[in-house]
DNA sequence: CGCAGATCTTGCCCAATCGGCAAGTTTTCC
DNA sequence: GGAAAACTTGCCGATTGGGCAAGATCTGCG
């Protein structure tokens, strides 16, 4: 794809997305419940005993994806133009990554409608979001004035808000019956919402 | 304290506090890393098999607490007057619900410190807020214009928005050096600049 | 009061999990 | 080329979640 680093460090990628894409495989085949590490190790080519050097549990192999996106979300968000107030930089951010990343990746789509059906993984889901929190939160801070008292505070709420609304959106819409195509509609609508709401 | 129901249903708060109570004193004590399930049911004079008939996890023991103030947050909000609109209905509630609770019960305070401190609590944590969201929901939706088309959609991102802002303000209050009544200030002030910010 | 049915507790058991440890293998770096 | 660092694996013990069934305890009704 894109890391041109050390032999080592590519290894060690590709085994952890061979263990993602493994659990994901099995266990919308066979159902999560159903799902052991074992057969995820098997499925992946590593004993059961790597398995546990990659990940700590299944749930955190099945919402692996999530913590990607979520990354590649933040550095969209560090790229915007370093003037850009925060919530315009997230906005653009969110509504730019989700484009491309609907249109590179559809069967990601499907995945993650029957995953995320299953309550046993919310709370690993949500803590994908909550990981990249304080993340985003300094990245804000950069871009509010230096002289204001409150700029931590401000800076992780508006991180927050902005991932409390994206992850709204992605829930409403997966309890859609048509979702095709309906995503970044949501996400927009979301984001506008939350504007609206406190003003 | 409370509830004059039936016998059985007082026995089993009962039995729920005290693995509740008994997990919190062990982890305050001993640390959460050396925290067994048979630990915290021998402190609560139950068999090991009897803890899993309460609660999925220590983990779920431990946060029962923050679960049970989430929801009597939720009736207090219940209890706002019926045509209060939703933001101002919560955060009265909040600020009401703390200061009460607060002075209610003082040990939580250091108990509370000491375990959030631990991140393996955090999906635990952040999934006992993300259980009252709904009902939240749900209770905002009553709060707003029936003809609403995105009365939904708009109910939750309010929802999430407002415990978010708690969630953070708890966040922020745990990492001061000295809380000493800082709290309901800063839960105040998160309120406020959550308002703020989308102006 | 008394008893039948519902509900809760407990012990027994097993499959699954997690993570320490140490030996064997692969990659790095000089 | 070869020593050091990093990774993989098998082995193992401690812990866990839950199904099951026997016994104990409540509840509701006559």
């Amino acid at each position: 794809m894109n890391s041109p680093a050390g032999l080592r460090e590519r290894k060690k990628a590709a085994t952890r997305q061979a263990l993602y894409e493994a659990a994901v495989r099995l266990a919308a085949e066979h159902g999560v419940e159903h799902l052991t590490v074992e057969a995820i190790a098997d499925a992946a080519n590593v004993s059961r005993r790597t398995f546990s050097n990659y990940f700590a549990g299944k749930e955190q192999a099945l919402v692996y994806g999530d913590r990607e996106r979520l990354m590649r979300l933040l550095d969209v968000v560090r790229a915007r133009p370093a003037k850009e107030p925060p919530w315009m930089a997230m906005s653009r951010a969110a509504e730019q990554y989700l484009a491309e990343s609907l249109r590179a990746d559809r069967a990601w789509v499907e995945q993650t409608r029957v995953l995320r059906r299953n309550p046993a993984l919310l709370p690993e889901q949500i803590a994908a979001y909550a990981a990249v929190e304080r993340e985003l939160a300094a990245e804000l801070a950069r871009r509010l004035p230096e002289e204001d008292p409150a700029k931590s505070l401000r800076a992780r709420l508006l991180a927050s808000a902005f991932l409390v609304t994206v992850r709204v959106a992605m829930q409403q819409w997966l309890e859609l019956d048509e979702p095709e195509g309906m995503l970044p509609g949501l996400i927009h609508q979301a984001l506008g919402l939350t504007r609206e709401h406190f003003r």
